[in-house]
RNA sequence: GGGGUGGUAGUUAAGUUGGUUAUAACGCCGGCCUGUCACGCCGGAGGCCGCGGGUUCAAGUCCCGUCCACCCCGCCA
């Protein structure tokens, strides 16, 4: 019956979308019942599709079946209406964009009637991500959500205009490759034809992307699902989306000129804000000294201070902890919180920090407040410091009356980690952070080779493939560790939103570098072997970087979880409430791979 | 792998030093209502207190274990 419908009525309009201008016309509408207002004579319900709602009226004196049938109408049935679009009148609503109109209901159409949804289809909902994610299809008919995709949606469009317009060729990689030993774990998929062999889901399109440029693509790009086997967090799933980009005969400055602007393009047409360009640049060891973290938010200006130094040349300043922490190399580093934001910082508060450090691994947080005269007041360590070093400290960290100073020591990795840690969670606290910011910022120059404590060797920091600078090419040999990386990440409101590096062309380096992370040119051709070949072949100089679509998203949108705008997400556990996935498998289908279950589990 | 928070009606939450029949709001069902838009009024139904064990005369409440969800650290080239 409603097949026959629709051979005969035509959608006319979508409901968000009318408006008085459409007074007097005979509109049909489809969708979804949101509110019901049933006053027996009257009876009045929302009409919602993905634009929006509209009021439809039924009356007796309007249409006496419609209204008759009105009465059955419930929480989401799907319904079209053909009516009349009338002026409200004095009952305007002005909270709604459709306030000024309603619709009179000539004939209602119910296309299938709804259970009762297990919560409420609303912004105000307020039901947990649990029974959310449950019934995910129907959590995506919460307007918010819908306008999270649609956003998102203008996000691609955006992208795939700017580099169609922009000479770049649209390139599809393989999911199913060859696993890749080194960085993020591997989802494997068993392959029935070769039993006891595995495919690796891509991490990434690293490598087939560089073998577009030898193939001479010249310019690449790619909106890309991507996989990786690691634990989760608030902004990250185990599958997720790039904007994968690729391009020849580059510098770095090409890179950050083209990137700079998509980033623009997408902001005007998503949002029609003007990003200011050229973006801010930090190198990674100053953006490490001052923030602690190489992704810093710049929204607020509080600046971590080295102190290392300074209590060098005062012994450790009769603090046995300093002392001590510089007798094993420690550095020394402190956070100053300025007397105006200080204030709102309540000693229990201050107290609670411990904690948050803690969280960090750290052993402690020594503070204290600056009293007058420079003196350190409610702390541990005013009664051990030196006059002298006390002077020189507040010196080195311009502090006056009132101020908080927190200080961290031991060793650099873990000192940046909770001072940084802490710097974002006081901005967030002591609200520093201006959030009408767009605050884009290129941190470059990131170290080749990070070194592992468990296997005593450098790994690559980027991938093995990220060019070194020229001038630290000789410091493959003999200093892995100072040598500087033509990698660059984007950073938005302290936010990675992209990574990428100018990448290795030449043999006589990539040898260097193999050699820098302990690997023969045997282990390589095993691992590599292809992309080493590939490069025997003209390999043009190149680079690239690769977005996150989903943070991208979620920062266009203001939404608080990655979940919220990728449209069926998973739990911190990787399963899926909705269908269960992962689920066990039956023993045929295991036997027809070749694995056996090593049990129990 | 580690730390933390939570789990009570369809949903969101309250539940005191362990003590009668486990509350509320919204939602749901029935009735009434011609201007509501968080409609209103009258009536009603609805519970494996996550699961398992223990302590006790008595457990939503205390103890142990376990599962699930969320946040963070490690991890994410």
């Amino acid at each position: 019956m409603s097949g026959q419908f629709l051979t005969e009525v035509k959608r006319t309009h979508y409901a968000g979308n009318l408006r008085s201008t459409d007074i007097g016309n005979e509109v049909v509408l489809m969708g979804w019942v949101g509110t019901r207002r049933d006053h027996g004579g009257r009876v009045f319900i929302d009409l919602r599709d993905r634009t929006g709602i509209a009021q439809v009226v039924f009356g007796p004196d309007i249409n006496g079946e419609a209204h008759a049938l009105a009465d059955q109408l419930r929480s989401e049935f799907c319904i079209a209406i053909v009516g009349r679009v009338i002026s409200r009148g004095e009952n305007i609503n002005a909270k709604i964009p459709t306030g000024e109109i309603e619709v009179e209901a000539q004939r209602l159409q119910v296309f299938s009637r709804s259970d009762t949804p297990p919560f409420e289809i609303s912004d105000d909902s307020e039901a947990g991500e649990t029974v959310r994610f449950k019934h995910r299809y129907l959590d995506l008919r919460r307007p918010a959500l819908q306008q999270n995709f649609l956003r998102r949606s203008k996000l691609c469009k955006a992208t795939r205009d700017y580099f169609g317009e922009s000479g770049f060729v649209e390139l599809e990689t393989p999911f199913m490759v060859k696993y890749t030993p080194g960085g993020a774990r591997n989802f494997l998929v068993p392959s029935r034809l070769n039993p006891g062999h595995f495919y690796a889901l891509a991490e990434s399109p690293q490598i087939f992307k560089q073998l577009f440029m030898v193939a001479g693509f010249d310019r690449y790009y790619q909106i890309v699902r991507c996989f990786r086997d690691e634990d989760l967090r608030l902004d990250r799933q185990p599958e997720f989306t790039q904007i994968d980009v690729e391009m020849s005969f580059i510098a770095e400055e090409d890179v950050y000129h083209t990137m700079e602007g998509l980033i623009a393009h997408i902001w005007k047409e998503v949002l029609d804000v003007e990003i200011k360009r050229p973006f801010a640049r930090l190198k990674y060891e100053t953006a490490m000294a001052h923030y602690g973290v190489d992704k810093p938010d710049l929204r607020f200006d509080l600046q971590l201070c080295d102190l290392t130094e300074v209590l060098k040349t005062h012994g450790g300043g009769g603090v046995p902890l300093f002392s001590g922490a510089l007798e094993q190399k420690g550095i020394i580093k402190a956070l100053r919180i300025p007397a105006e934001h200080a204030t709102s910082l309540s000693r229990a508060e201050a107290d609670k920090l411990e904690e948050f450090v803690k969280g960090f691994g750290a052993r402690g947080l020594a503070r204290c407040k600056l009293g007058e005269n420079g003196d350190w007041v409610s702390s541990p360590l005013s009664k051990s410091v030196t006059p002298e070093a006390r002077a020189a400290v507040n010196q080195a960290l311009s502090a006056r009356t009132g101020d908080f100073v927190f200080f961290q020591f031991g060793r650099p990795k873990l000192v940046n980690a909770v001072l940084g840690g802490l710097r974002l969670h006081l901005g967030q606290k002591l609200n520093l952070i201006d959030k009408s910011q767009w605050n884009f910022l290129w941190v470059t120059e990131f170290p080749m080779f990070d070194y592992s404590e468990e296997n005593k060797t450098f790994v690559a920091a980027h991938h093995p493939f990220t060019a070194p600078r020229s001038e630290d090419v000789p410091l493959l040999s003999t200093d892995p560790g100072a040598v500087r990386a033509r990698a660059y990440d984007l950073v938005l409101n302290g936010n990675e939103i992209a990574g990428g590096s100018l990448r290795i062309y030449e043999r006589d380096v990539q040898a260097k570098v193999f050699a820098a992370l302990g690997l023969s040119e045997e282990d390589f051709r095993a691992k590599f072997g292809f992309l080493l070949d590939a490069f025997r072949y003209g390999p043009p100089p190149h680079g690239g970087i690769a977005f996150g679509v989903d943070r991208l998203a979620m920062l266009l949108t203001g939404a608080d979880s990655l979940r919220d705008v990728i449209a069926f997400p998973k739990t911190q556990k990787g399963t899926d409430l909705m269908t269960d996935a992962p689920t066990q498998v039956s023993d045929a289908q295991l036997e027809e791979l070749f694995i056996r279950l090593k049990g129990p589990i």
